[in-house]
RNA sequence: GGUCCCUUCGUCUAUCGGUUAGGACGCCAGAUUUUCAAUCUGGAAAGACGGGUUCGAUUCCCGUAGGGACUGCCA
């Protein structure tokens, strides 16, 4: 059974980078018919808030990332302490009690040396008498005994990774206010929740080796791993350095589509074409973690905005219903108009763009060297309403008696009724357009 | 400073030593629809740098540069 897991910690908005994180997760347990769980890191009180939780909630519901369980880290504080008793007991966890500002300086010197800023196991070798005499003034944390040996691993991204455990300090687990670190509780749910298969950014790669141990050292084994690369920003700058951008809500309120979005993501960064799909489960029937790459990959906000429009082209009428009715589209006009306009939205939100054009009026727009063509032009125009063939015989009127053909003879007639040069098949618009045109002239 | 990872068209990438270095997205042009979009066809566009191994290197090795991650009483 794949049980695969996305734990994000609720102290801040998810970005697209925690969204490819939780798309991989979902999309393998959704193909293995497992399980997937929205696992919420909030050990760290502070931090955390319910504004987040809410927030990340939102942001996967809206993408369809249905979990089917839910687990919070903070509801699990016993069971971190019996795993603290345990490691204990065996030894591999021990009580240290340096200050942080201790262990900077430390890490400080050693470097200053050439030496690599690891911990040096001073509370390990603590006599007792002296480890009861710090314990009366300050409180203790937690350190990890990590075996100083190779770990390795078949990384379902990344092939065989080879990490030295030696080259990192002994975690720690367990913080001088009793607060559980991520290391270890992350360690405890998966193998509670007994997950199957762990993808996460690359960014942890080093973990992967101290938690491995921490499995073994709970008779237990570690499950898959796979480490995808980071995502970065257009320029190749870090997500979430810039505030708020790229946040799933900015995208979002952008208007950009979620199947969009979905399929951009599940692709981005692996050997094979973006490709449009309708469903995520199309997306996991296509996944394949082999073809992701190590390099760290770039997302650009416009390729997800080009295939929301691709997207929102592909839709039939019954799926944009209640946009098009909350627009003001009478139900009887809901087909023919979204016939008309669909090819010609780069988000939802225009939908209620054209029907206001149509119903309110445009300003057109007219270029100076066309004001007497499109004054002759309107004084053949047949006056309102019109209907699907208006367009062909008033623009074969006009051509006869201007001379005008092609691009010449459209475009101007064009950026008159609807003040663009863009827009959908005139011919399909104009039984739609009852507003008055407010023609004005171009700068 | 240390460890690890990465570097091919604008972007994501293919290439198991010999290829006109391929595809996709984007871009440009033409065709088509006597409009927009769509579609079709075509086009421009890449091996970071320096050594080495080899008959031959984008591919293997070393180095340099650049980028990233980790090096937290964050996750």
């Amino acid at each position: 059974m794949t049980v695969c897991r996305f734990a994000p910690s609720p102290t801040g908005h998810l970005h697209v980078g925690n969204l490819r994180t939780a798309l991989l997760n979902f999309l393998i347990a959704r193909r293995a018919g497992g399980t997937f769980i929205l696992r919420l890191d909030d050990t760290d009180r502070e931090r955390s808030s319910e504004t987040y939780a809410d927030a990340i909630r939102t942001d996967l519901e809206w993408l369809g990332l249905a979990w089917d369980r839910e687990e919070r880290q903070s509801a699990r504080l016993e069971r971190y302490h019996g795993a603290k008793d345990e490691l204990i007991r065996s030894g591999r966890l021990y009580e240290c009690f340096e200050t942080p500002a201790e262990l900077e300086l430390k890490r400080k010197m050693q470097r200053r040396r050439g030496q690599p800023p690891v911990y040096d196991r001073t509370g390990l070798h603590l006599p007792q008498s002296e480890k009861a005499a710090l314990r009366a003034e300050r409180a203790g944390h937690w350190r990890f005994l990590l075996d100083r040996e190779r770990v390795d691993w078949t990384d379902r991204i990344l092939g065989e990774v080879s990490v030295d455990a030696a080259s990192v300090s002994d975690p720690i687990l367990i913080r001088g206010d009793g607060q559980f670190l991520y290391t270890l509780a992350s360690v405890c749910d998966d193998i509670d929740f007994h997950v199957t298969d762990v993808v996460r950014g690359s960014d942890h790669v080093t973990n992967t080796a101290t938690q491995v141990q921490i499995f073994r050292s709970l008779s237990c084994g570690a499950p898959d791993f796979a480490h995808h690369s980071l995502l970065t920003g257009p320029d190749g700058e870090a997500l979430g350095k810039r505030i708020g951008a790229m946040s799933l809500r900015d995208l979002r309120d952008a208007g950009i589509e979620p199947m969009a979005l979905l399929s951009h993501l599940a692709r981005l960064g692996t050997s094979a074409p973006v490709q449009l799909r309708a469903s995520l489960d199309e997306l996991a029937q296509d996944l394949d973690l082999s073809r992701f790459g190590a390099a760290p990959a770039k997302f650009d906000a416009r390729d997800a905005r080009a295939l929301t429009s691709r997207y929102l082209s592909s839709l039939p009428v019954a799926e944009v219903m209640p946009d098009l009715v909350s627009a003001g589209v009478p139900v009887g006009d809901a087909q023919p108009f979204w016939e008309a306009i669909r090819e010609n939205l780069d988000v939802r939100a225009d939908i209620g763009f054209w029907w206001r054009l149509c119903t309110d009026g445009a300003d057109s727009r007219i270029e100076p060297a066309d004001r007497d063509y499109v004054a002759a032009a309107c004084s053949l125009l047949p006056p309102q309403p019109w209907d699907g063939g208006t367009w062909q015989s008033w623009t074969a009127r006009v051509g006869q008696a201007t001379g005008r053909k092609g691009r010449s003879l459209y475009l101007p007639l064009r950026m008159a009724l609807t003040g663009r040069s863009r827009g959908p098949d005139m011919s399909r618009l104009m039984p739609f357009m009852k507003g008055a045109v407010r023609y004005r002239q171009a700068e």
